[in-house]
DNA sequence: CCCGATTAAGTCGTACACAACTAATTCATG
DNA sequence: CATGAATTAGTTGTGTACGACTTAATCGGG
């Protein structure tokens, strides 16, 4: 296998399958899993995500969860809707979550006074606490992604692109 | 936002690491949300999945559901065991995933006579039919994506890598 | 040939994810 | 300043995901 190296080849236009002119979607869109770009980030964020289960399960976090905890590290005090619009959730996928966090006690949530239709999110004591024994995580993740770090830098450009091309509306 | 914070853009790949010694676990890993590869990743994943949202629901399809009628159009006959290999999916969420598209009619379970233990997976005739319908689907997304052929080149190739490398036991 | 180990599919419990909707509050414009 | 539109968080229903477990069938060494 590996018929070439990685890249370089830019996927063959080059005219070695000519035949199947009519039906075929033209250039190389085909229906076979092995061809998707889109499973192989299906796999590939599901795969990630079950390499940081056990590190997360030391600190009694899962991954959605330590998403929430990264923003909160960085700023103290944040509102639900500046959160979804920071990790891209739904208040519908972010209040059960945030509910399961402040019973954990990583967290408290305060109907803010000014604007009494928002809700602060605040970390406890506990929840800033575990900043410290998160430290090593990505790191570790870091190392077992296996990239380089031009690797590691494109792949995350790419994806930022796909990303913000794929939401356009 | 974008309080300056600590080296801001990580983008350099040029060479030129400041390798704050010390607390700072070396190189570049922070607990910064915008640092994360892992997050890109995932956001990515959504993105695209609710990209293909609409085009599948067309179909009477989710976007899992879409996968493994992808793999059942290359191959007409196979059993669970083989289909979660193919999408890394586990049995206790292919059974009901299947069953729905059972409900739905568009493949039949039928256990192995040589095998009892398998159940093997077969397209009905609208199922198969189906595969017409979806003809167009890569190509919609393809093009929502905006990646340039060599981009979703590299993008699957870097994908593929990481997933091998992070799956590693 | 027998019995413990393995394998295949499925169930159950927990936790996302999101569309569609609701309730409460604030905004904006006449 | 009154009221309809917009905004914010949350609820509900459906469908993944996966670990831990169960059941049934097959395998393999003595």
């Amino acid at each position: 296998m590996k018929s070439t190296g990685p890249r370089s080849d830019t996927v063959s236009t080059t005219g070695d399958f000519v035949s199947t002119a009519g039906a075929e979607p033209a250039q190389g869109y085909t229906l076979l899993l092995d061809d998707q770009l889109c499973f192989a980030l299906y796999a590939a964020s599901r795969a990630v995500t079950a390499r940081y289960r056990p590190l997360l399960e030391e600190l009694g976090l899962t991954y959605p969860q330590y998403l929430v905890m990264l923003v909160l590290w960085e700023q103290d005090s944040i509102s639900v809707r500046d959160l979804g619009a920071a990790l891209q959730l739904e208040s519908s996928t972010l209040s059960p979550l945030l509910k399961r966090l402040e019973a954990g006690g990583l967290l408290r949530r305060e109907r803010r006074t000014d604007d009494e239709r928002s809700v602060a999110i605040r970390l406890t004591e506990s929840g800033a606490q575990l900043k410290e024994r998160a430290r090593t995580v990505p790191m570790d993740i870091g190392d077992a992604m296996g990239l380089t770090p031009e690797q590691h830098t494109t792949t995350k450009q790419l994806l930022r692109t796909l990303t913000a091309n794929v939401s356009q509306v």
